[in-house]
Order: C-alpha cells, then structure tokens, then sequence
DNA sequence: GCGGCGG
C-alpha cells in the first residue's frame, strides 16, 4: 500500500483498529483484526503456529462476507466427507476449490488433506505468479472461523466503502510546507462516506482534523471570509500580512 | 502438540 505521508516521515499509514478477535483451533490461534484506514475498512486474519511462525491475509469487507458464505458450504462438503482415505485422494490433494476475486486480489480456497489431516487452504495473490500469503485453517476450526467472522460483519458491516461514493479514483494526497510544519490533505473513504483528512505533522507527531465531505464548502467559505477579514483589517505598511 | 508438496 501506498504510504501517505511522503518526505520520508517514518508514520504508518493511519489506520484505526475497531475490533479484534482470538481464535484457538488446535495448536494455532489466529486473530481476526477489523481495522480501516482511508482505502476502506478490512479484516486482517493472522495465523500464528506454535512456533510463533505467523501468516496473515488482508480481507476486504465484502471478500470477508464471500468467504463467510463459502466456509458454509466448506464445511458442508467436510462434515459429509468419510474417513481420510489416501488412495482416493486427487493428486493435489484438494477436495474442493473456491476462486474468490477483489479488484487485483485472487483469493484461492482448497479444502486439502494430507498425512495430517484435513484442512483449508486460504491463498491470496495481487498479481499472478507473485508473491503469495496463506493460512491454513483446520478443518475442524472452519464452523468457529466462520461463526467469528459473522460476528465481525454483523457488528461492522460487510461494506468495504470503496465501491461507493466518488466515482473513479480519489485525489492524491497532496503535501504543504509551512514553515517548520507539514501539512498533508489527504482524502479517505469508509462506510460513512468521503471525508478530508488534514494532518499537521511535526517531530514525528501527528495532528489531524477529519473533514466530512458535505461540510467542504462551508469550511472553505468560512476559511475564506476569515482571510478576507484579514485582509481588510491589515495594515498596508505590514508587509507580513500578505 | 502438531502441520499443511516449490521452483
């Protein structure tokens, strides 16, 4: 993802954190984080062995909600399926596959069985042959992963914000120096609609306003009808004024 | 207490 603030501050991208949950499904827990930044709102799923090795995945709203639906009939399939049986197994070890599609992202889901046991294959890719992160989900876990995330849509909503509102691609952010200060505009867009985000930014600290989109013209009136007082009340000789 | 067949 594109960084926001240019100029080589050091700052995350500002993101905020809405919930978090913890999954214990045999040795591995995972966390299903809903977070947003200006993009839109995701969910974050990271999984963490038992050795402390972690994946993650990123899930738009709306891929979240696909796959809820889709570990419904994953787990179907499972709970019909009979005892592992090797010799009648597909090559690839894949008894079901599900492509899910999000702008460029790819998400492939296999229910797969190996020497360990049965379980779910979460893969996505941005481009095609490139780098790629996965999970895999037990597939006795599925039902709970699943039932986590209705929890998560149920109480933040299955819209991503990023289909809707502006219509084509928002502005870039646009950055300003004043003085010893940064300033940065940036636009950003969730479930409640579009807004501006202004950020002072100085010695890696940030302050920021956010700046509902039906509210832009009258910020900008009344910033300009403070200017033009100014203007009116500055004396001519005070160059500084200008 | 795992562990998930690539380039």
């Amino acid at each position: 993802m594109k960084a926001t603030f240019a100029e080589g501050q050091l700052l995350p991208a500002p993101e905020q954190e809405l919930a978090t949950k913890v999954l214990h499904i045999q040795s591995k827990r995972f966390y299903l984080d809903v977070k947003q930044n200006k993009r839109g709102r995701f969910i974050k799923v990271a999984e963490v062995g038992p050795s402390g090795r972690k994946s993650r995945l990123l899930l738009a709203m709306s891929s979240a909600l696909e796959l809820r639906d889709h570990l419904t009939a994953f787990s179907e399939i499972y709970a019909s399926l009979g005892p592992p049986n090797p010799d009648n197994l597909p090559e690839d070890g894949k008894l079901k596959s599900e492509l899910m599609v999000k702008e460029n992202r790819r998400y492939y889901l296999d229910l797969k069985e190996n020497s360990r046991g049965r379980f779910l294959r979460i893969s996505q890719t941005i481009t095609q042959g490139g780098p790629r992160s996965q999970i895999a989900i037990p597939a006795q876990g599925m039902i709970e992963f699943r039932d986590a995330l209705t929890d998560l849509l149920e109480e933040f909503g299955t819209d991503d914000g990023i289909t809707f509102g502006f219509k084509g691609n928002l502005p870039e952010a646009h950055h300003m120096r004043v003085e010893n200060k940064n300033f940065y505009f940036d636009i950003g867009q969730n479930s409640r609609g579009v807004y501006m985000r202004v950020s002072e930014v100085k010695n890696n600290f940030r302050t920021a306003i956010t700046i509902p989109e039906k509210s832009w013209s009258r910020f900008r009136d009344t910033f300009a009808e403070y200017v033009d007082k100014m203007k009116d009340t500055a004396d001519p000789s005070n160059e500084s004024g200008k």
